[in-house]
DNA sequence: CCGCCTATCTTGTCACTGTCTAGATTTTCC
DNA sequence: GGAAAATCTAGACAGTGACAAGATAGGCGG
């Protein structure tokens, strides 16, 4: 830190060295990821976008496929703060809360589909990596969390709790996948609905997962 | 067809022409793709697999595009048929035939997890070729068809129609992907159950989706 | 039976990709 | 201050999809 007055690390252009390369590849990644979709990510495009050169990445993440994982991992811990952030604001009930948690699901998977591709249906990241298998078990554990409580200390030995588990995931799970692709149009109409109406209708569909 | 006595067609090595083409690169293509993933696939893996120069498939498919929309399709048309078998073995009535044709639905991709997923989350198909396009309605369609007879002439018309059918097909649909994606694991052990296990398993999930 | 026409296939080329290497520049640390 | 490590650049290589030009074969009219 030789120029302690400007904010930490602002990633100034003309440097050599980038101060924060690794994060501002993360971030040159998802944008990129946004605009042009998994499959013609390119990691030169990557390296352009974040104003260096088209080797540099590699002293940061071993490969592409190193970039993509830590990315997915930053995925699945922000999955569990868009859930946090619907059960915040709804009744405090075991079968609200996970609804919520649903709700917030596809609220992350509709804010982020790209990235929402990476983490579940790609093959590019290294799902035995620590960080992304950590994350990912984290977001697991919150669906777990509410049928917990309702179920009792421990859901993997109850065969109906983890029913009960599964069904909810899938559901929200599948949701997600069908609205992001747009195949909920035909069924749903959804993209003419309003949040609303949204909100209710897939806290409807939510809801006739946790019926047992 | 210099050589008549040969029944039609076959695939010959060392002919220029190669005889039906089109269909060779199809089946290559799908050979590759359930051998190396979507994310790997190559058109020139698929030609030199047909044992043709890499320039060749651009005469029966305008690019790799083409040849994936094409693949897509008849996925969609095999995706209706498994749907199909499971429901000539099950009870007539309306929930068990809905419950059956979501088990065809996970049979399909558990039996061709890379096409499921070329047929869903890749957007190299282009969806708005008319033989992709028909073919991922008429799989549409047949969700629909059980759920017209029990609700009315014409579903569209009943948003509680509607409803159900979009409940069983995300269900279906967040099952299979979590299946397929070895998600299933943590919750149900999924890989170590036997046939009849997972049928009544993913049974009681699918007919959780099926309650108003 | 012959010759042309078209469909089919091969070969070579281009820009782009990810990865590797060698070298340049900067920072860190003693 | 100077060596060592970290960071970044630049060049090269094999592989990719797409395109163009040319070779080969099959079909069809004469």
């Amino acid at each position: 830190m030789t120029a302690p007055e400007t904010s930490a690390r602002t990633a100034s252009k003309d440097r050599y060295h980038h101060g924060d390369l690794k994060t501002a590849l993360l971030r040159a990644a998802e944008a990129e990821l946004a605009e042009n979709g998994i499959e013609s990510f390119s990691l030169r495009a990557v390296a352009k976008r974040a104003g260096v050169s088209h080797g540099a990445p590699a002293h940061h993440f071993k490969d592409a496929k190193g970039l993509l994982t830590a990315l997915a991992a930053s995925g699945f811990r922000r999955l569990v703060e868009a859930q946090e952030v619907r059960q915040a604001r709804a009744d405090s009930d075991v079968r609200a809360q996970q609804i919520a948690a649903g709700l917030g699901y596809i609220d992350f998977a509709l804010e982020n589909p790209a990235l929402f591709r990476l983490m579940f249906t790609s093959e590019k990241p290294d799902r035995s990596v620590a960080e992304l298998g950590e994350a990912s078990i984290a977001a697991y554990e919150k669906l777990m969390s509410g049928v917990r409580s309702v179920v009792g200390e421990n859901p993997p030995d109850d065969p109906g709790a983890m029913k009960l588990i599964m069904a909810s995931w899938a559901m929200a799970h599948g949701l997600a996948d069908l609205v992001v692709s747009g195949r909920a149009e035909r069924p749903l109409n959804f993209s003419a609905l309003s949040q609303e109406e949204r909100d209710t209708l897939l806290s409807d569909l939510m809801g006739r997962s946790l019926t047992s």
